[in-house]
DNA sequence: CAAGTTGTTGACGCCGCGCCAATAGCGTCC
DNA sequence: GGACGCTATTGGCGCGGCGTCAACAACTTG
């Protein structure tokens, strides 16, 4: 059975480029980075390996694209946002979130999962990055967005309630530990509890 | 210059596999797997690389029992809990966490660290166990380990919370973001604000 | 001091990665 | 429509990391 190599084709850059990139993404998303190798990229993509080093230079470029790419997710920017109580924007605001991850929620959770010792400073370059635009939705969201006092512990401190939405929702997506029902009521009442009663505390 | 190589010295296997396991301890800790050479780690230790293998098979199981042994701190058991309101229980047990945790907090972090896309099952499955040993703990401390109602959704969400004391002690020791009484204010509350106004919500 | 035990070594084969010169699609111009 | 040039694409080279295994030598035992 000799396989007939399907004829070379030539592909604008772009359109190349985009397609290796889909492939790397699939298999970055379903095993650690150790285990997919470029060949297996290059191959999925039905490519030379050495097309891969063409277009994103070494493997780990090529990863760190492929993180950047899938955190491009929740840019859909922001509602607007209900007037009324704290309670009542928390709420709008987590109902935005879930509504907007819903749909890839299970990729959305792949990407920012945990992979244990020896971080890579780069990859938490970007994740680091995406939590601070988080973090700017949060504060627009409860109106604290434009207050200077005890500004970084705020901001910190919504950096690990974010921690805590990525875990939950893990719960919620890929666990089925929750409903989406008690995931809205946890994230709510825990940022509403934040607010209220925690900032205060801060130095002023 | 001709290096003088040290006479090859004969170890009980338990202290030679100890001793190469602290210098993979430490490599693995300052950079991601991928980064890190199993002839490095032998180089380090001053031994040939196949022993490395010898000891632990696999350069990824070797990484394995890593993510194990930084894990098996917390375990000295519980210390008598106080009587008293449910805030001051979850006020000494943020201590007792905060006081086990100061002396290698930098470690612990970079273990739970996350590294994004593509998680591997073995590691995951490591990290899952030890955040049940934690459920447990926080569940003791709250005064809910017996209680069956609604028990899935209490120690999932319990699951979340821990990922928000990872990333707060994070904040904490690593980007110092935040002082040692925010960290403590925040856990607190957090714990007392899930147990006392999200729980009762749970199907009974 | 000889023989056995076993911790330790060094090299072999394989495979993945980065690089680069050669090749061949595809548009262009006469 | 055929020759030409541009560049997307290939295939192979060299290097280095990993797993294996037979040989070696440090230490023990009689």
């Amino acid at each position: 059975m000799t396989s007939v190599r399907a004829p070379r084709r030539r592909l604008e850059p772009d359109e190349r480029r985009e397609q290796i990139l889909r492939c790397a993404i699939r298999l970055f998303g379903e095993r650690p980075y150790a285990a997919v190798s470029t060949t297996e990229i290059a191959a999925e993509a039905g490519v030379a390996r050495g097309l891969v080093n063409h277009y994103f230079g070494t493997k780990r470029e090529l990863y760190l694209v492929v993180v950047r790419q899938m955190l491009r997710v929740p840019s859909s920017a922001a509602t607007a946002l209900p007037r009324g109580s704290l309670r009542t924007r928390v709420q709008a605001s987590v109902d935005w979130f879930l509504d907007s991850v819903s749909p890839h929620a299970r990729t959305w959770v792949a990407v920012i999962g945990t992979e244990g010792v020896g971080s890579d400073p780069d990859v938490e370059a970007i994740l680091a990055e995406a939590d601070e635009v988080a973090v700017d939705h949060v504060l627009a969201a409860v109106g604290l967005d434009g207050t200077a006092a005890g500004h970084e512990q705020r901001r910190a401190m919504i950096r690990a309630y974010g921690a805590m939405v990525k875990a939950a929702t893990r719960e919620w997506s890929v666990r089925g530990t929750l409903s989406r029902d008690e995931l809205r009521l946890l994230l709510t009442q825990s940022l509403v509890s934040l607010v209220r009663d925690t900032f205060p505390h801060l130095p002023k």
